[in-house]
DNA sequence: CAAAAGAGTTGAACTTGTTCAACTCGGGTA
DNA sequence: TACCCGAGTTGAACAAGTTCAACTCTTTTG
């Protein structure tokens, strides 16, 4: 059942009665997703929150050249959404794509404040999640000022072997922050 | 009263009754620092998180070549922790220290834990606070993806003009992730 | 199956940023 | 006052990464 991808990664950031996981799990609702459809485009409004259970999604903005930057990739487990376009209504200037046919869990903004207004427990529970983003986004941007290009692609390789083997070198140059034709001089250098 | 400042900040993030936020303030307690001494430094494990009332620290990390990289400046009305250490009492991988004389707020480990589970407000709180805080530095990494250090630069000074004039021009090099040798290019090159 | 589009490679010229060393300048401290 | 230290500047040589263009090889799609 997919739900159980779910429910284990609650379980993983917080201490749960089955009676509170179930009845959180009810708010997400099951949909697919074919390889390259959008969950998000920039420019609209996000409306839903997701959960990947089982294929890859990409996370990325687009600026005036045509210049694709990856903020971050989601493959089965992890969490998906642009926060700031789906708490506070904005127009987003990310968008969100399925690399592979995908199955995700979604909840609606007006489903997810009313969880978090009738289980504190899902305040709890996003506090840590984000709290732990937080700390991943600091070691990164940390990463990228110390690290070489080819520091940074060896380490990516070696941190997320599954989601690698699912991505081109064009995508994981743009989660980088370089061109893809210099990635490909850093494979070459390295054989 | 110091504490007023801390009580604006968090308002502007929630609505909160005047006993409860009274409630929370009352777990922080005041202490000064002088300019150069340090809240934090690197492998020691974080007792307290913060809340700056005046003056200004930076929080660092220091790689083996001695190169500093300057995570984020705090000044009045900034949050100041390592959440990583202060959270799961881990060594801590940086420094915090005062650029100037400054007053803070602080609150142990054992106080916050106890906020947290008295009162959902505070998870709630601190939900907001780290949301935001993510939405910003995923912003930051895209700026030092697209952006040349040129550009990061003006749009430091330009979005934290406070700031800008109590640093030192190493400091900010720091932060942007650039030597200070070029930055002192890069001023004169706009001159 | 054929055509077209996308992914990856390579080279050459170029731009951005680093490193190291030498120098200047102003502010605190003995 | 004299000193020294840290901040900032500058130049030259170098390293890292980009851009553009040409080419090959898969993959997708009509």
């Amino acid at each position: 059942m997919s739900y159980d991808i779910l429910k284990q990664n609650i379980q993983k950031h917080i201490n749960l009665s089955t009676a509170d996981l179930e009845l959180i799990c009810s708010y997400f609702k099951p949909a697919s997703l074919k390889k390259k459809e959008f969950l998000l485009t920039q420019g609209s409004v996000c409306k839903l929150e997701g959960f990947v259970i089982d294929g890859c999604f990409r996370v990325f903005t687009l600026d005036k050249k045509g210049n694709e930057n990856t903020l971050y990739f989601a493959a089965k487990d992890w969490w998906l959404m642009d926060i700031d376009s789906f708490m506070n209504q904005v127009p987003s200037g990310l968008n969100i794509q399925a690399i592979e046919d995908s199955e995700v869990l979604l909840i609606s903004r007006r489903d997810k404040l009313a969880l978090y207004d009738s289980m504190p427990v899902v305040e709890k529970l996003f506090r840590i999640i984000f709290q732990k983003g937080l700390v991943s986004w600091q070691r990164r941007l940390v990463r990228n000022h110390r690290f070489t290009a080819k520091e940074r692609y060896f380490h990516f390789i070696e941190t997320y072997p599954g989601i690698t083997s699912k991505l081109t070198d064009k995508q994981i140059a743009g989660y980088l922050g370089i061109s893809h034709e210099f990635l490909s001089k850093i494979k070459k250098s390295e054989k």
